[in-house]
DNA sequence: CTGAAAGCGCTAACAA
DNA sequence: TTGTTAGCGCTTTCAG
């Protein structure tokens, strides 16, 4: 066992008042009566250690409340044990599943993750990159495909695993999941259309993504001979007065609406407010579209209709991708993951 | 000027396949034709280097396209230079602001924001401290104040700042920013009482904060006179559904309901959801509160009453009692802030 | 103002 | 199975 009296000498005749010297491997070791490195061993590779080392070693670390220090385990092992995760905003629950399903997935394989949030654009994301390239993480997940040129030179430069999420793209930096905005825009396009519905609307936050599928919906508007899309820009991140405010917009317009496609479902239940507070009736007069499947589309009045995306799939593949390629092959699978979308049919449509 | 010449030379004959060893301070040094340790100066004490070599260490620096190693920095300094806060949930938008100003206060004063989640309950909270603590956090931020006895021992343990947050309590552990959520409750029921209505109820999601209120609700509502609210218990995260299942159960009871608190904006959401569809009176019939003055309060039909607390100056000030700690004074600042509430008043009451 | 030596705490590589 | 040696990349300390 070990003996609380070394323990107690480590820390004896220390003022209490000063940051006292952590415990190392070294007092751990004095304690349990071995080598520094057979401590290191008995907590990083348990299997190559005798039970009774390794009771004995479990036994010193919990006398001296040894932490291990994980500086010192990544820069001499040069493995940090750390994941990057750059996402555009932190408060977005649009990604919550994602960032929640990469850290339980990360978690498991004994990983941690590290998040930033870019905050929409290239602009930040670069220091960020920079901090996280500083900190060693061994992999790098990222929302989105647009980077600056700085950036994109950093991720391939730097040698670690690195995937893309939350969209697709012919020229990767390396490992990609997501799925095609521009199909989502274009099948939503169909769906009104297929209801009858001719004079569309798109109301769309300010974002790259959301973009590319408000210009595949108009692209595909025009195809089915619909008349141009009326297109209402707002603010990132969407609220619900944004989208009561969009609905405003459109009815003044002299072409009218009967159906609209929200970049977020916020923006969707903005309108759905709206529409009943002016006695619109929805689905009857106006179809309306959410992206996002929130927790509260389902429950809405009436029921939205909206995107899904498995949210929670791309974090847990973009997870496995990164601690697939640090332990394994080199470049085992650089095959682009598309987790594809679902139109909910629900009862704004 | 720096070489090109010798910048090549460093990365020649190396098979670019392999994961290449990243640039040091020594090959900077060497590129700059100063010693490893004026790099370390230029880059760290820029105000103690000279301009001229200065300039030349930044030319070296972009050259080498060098990036410091973070691990090394802070394993020899022994400061990591980075802060961790504990949130319960990620995805939860009552924190958002918090972590935002978090972050921006710690960044611009060079430090970086390590984020990790506890979901709701010390189970998660001691795991995720014990990582944190291996990363060598130069200080702590936590949501809440209800932590293990393990955590609480840890915390006080490790010697470096730890900032509560989000709530008050007359035995920090050490620093604390926060408000009464007791006093929410109270005022709340006064503010409900105050109209007329004696039928109250709450719906409360399952977290300790949103029970502390309730409880003081509860109490309040006797010291007045009323008879026992209602309490409807909702699962977390809490939900619009989750809103609308609580006035139905509501509406079921036998005394009926005139004034009903709810924990989250989102479950006062859905109160306002299916009253609407039920045409019940809003606020004639029955007023409605919701917690935390999210973006979509205001907007809401009717404009919801909510608890607004500025969770972005619980952020800032916590990052500001953090880094002063580290910076300065040995323990300047042990008075705990109460930042208060406010009971934004809207259509709904 | 600049540099040399030493070592932060840990583990890779080798040896016994 | 265990221990010894060395060094990851940086900055503290002290000397020039």
């Amino acid at each position: 066992m070990a003996s609380q009296q070394e323990v107690n000498r480590l820390t004896d005749g220390m003022p209490t008042a000063v940051r006292q010297r952590a415990t190392t491997v070294l007092d751990v070791a004095r304690v349990a009566g071995v080598s520094a490195m057979t401590v290191s061993r008995a907590l990083n590779q348990p299997q190559r250690v005798p039970t009774a080392t390794r009771l004995r070693v479990q036994a010193a670390v919990e006398a001296t409340h040894y932490v291990p220090n994980l500086l010192a385990c990544g820069l001499r092992s040069r493995r940090s044990r750390l994941v990057a995760a750059v996402v555009p905003a932190l408060g977005s629950p649009v990604f919550a599943e994602t960032v929640q399903a990469l850290a339980a997935t990360l978690d498991a394989a004994g990983y941690h993750l590290m998040l930033g949030q870019s905050g929409y654009g290239p602009a930040g994301e670069d220091a960020l990159l920079q901090a996280l390239m500083g900190r060693r993480a061994d992999g790098i997940v990222l929302v989105g495909v647009d980077h600056s040129r700085q950036a994109r030179r950093q991720l391939a430069g730097c040698g670690v695993p690195v995937v893309e999420t939350w969209d697709l793209t012919p020229a990767p930096v390396d490992m990609l999941v997501g799925f095609s905005h521009a199909d989502v825009g274009a099948a939503v396009c169909r769906f009104l259309a297929g209801q009858g519905r001719r004079r569309l609307a798109v109301v769309s936050g300010a974002d790259g993504r959301a973009a590319r599928r408000t210009q595949a919906f108009a692209a595909t508007a025009a195809q089915l001979g619909l008349p141009p899309p009326a297109l209402v820009a707002s603010e990132s991140p969407t609220t619900l007065g944004h989208g009561r405010r969009a609905l405003r917009q459109l009815l003044a317009q002299p072409h009218g609406v009967d159906g609209i496609f929200c970049s977020s479902d916020m923006l969707a239940l903005g309108v759905l407010t709206e529409a009943a507070h002016q006695g619109i009736a929805v689905p009857g007069r106006i179809g309306v579209v959410g992206f996002g499947d929130q927790s509260f589309a389902a429950d809405a009045e009436p029921a939205l209709t909206t995107v899904r995306v498995d949210g929670a799939r791309i974090g847990r593949e973009a997870a496995l991708r990164v601690i697939g390629r640090i332990a394994g092959s080199p470049a085992p699978d650089p095959t682009p993951l598309d987790v594809g979308f679902l139109i909910v049919e629900r009862q704004s449509t």
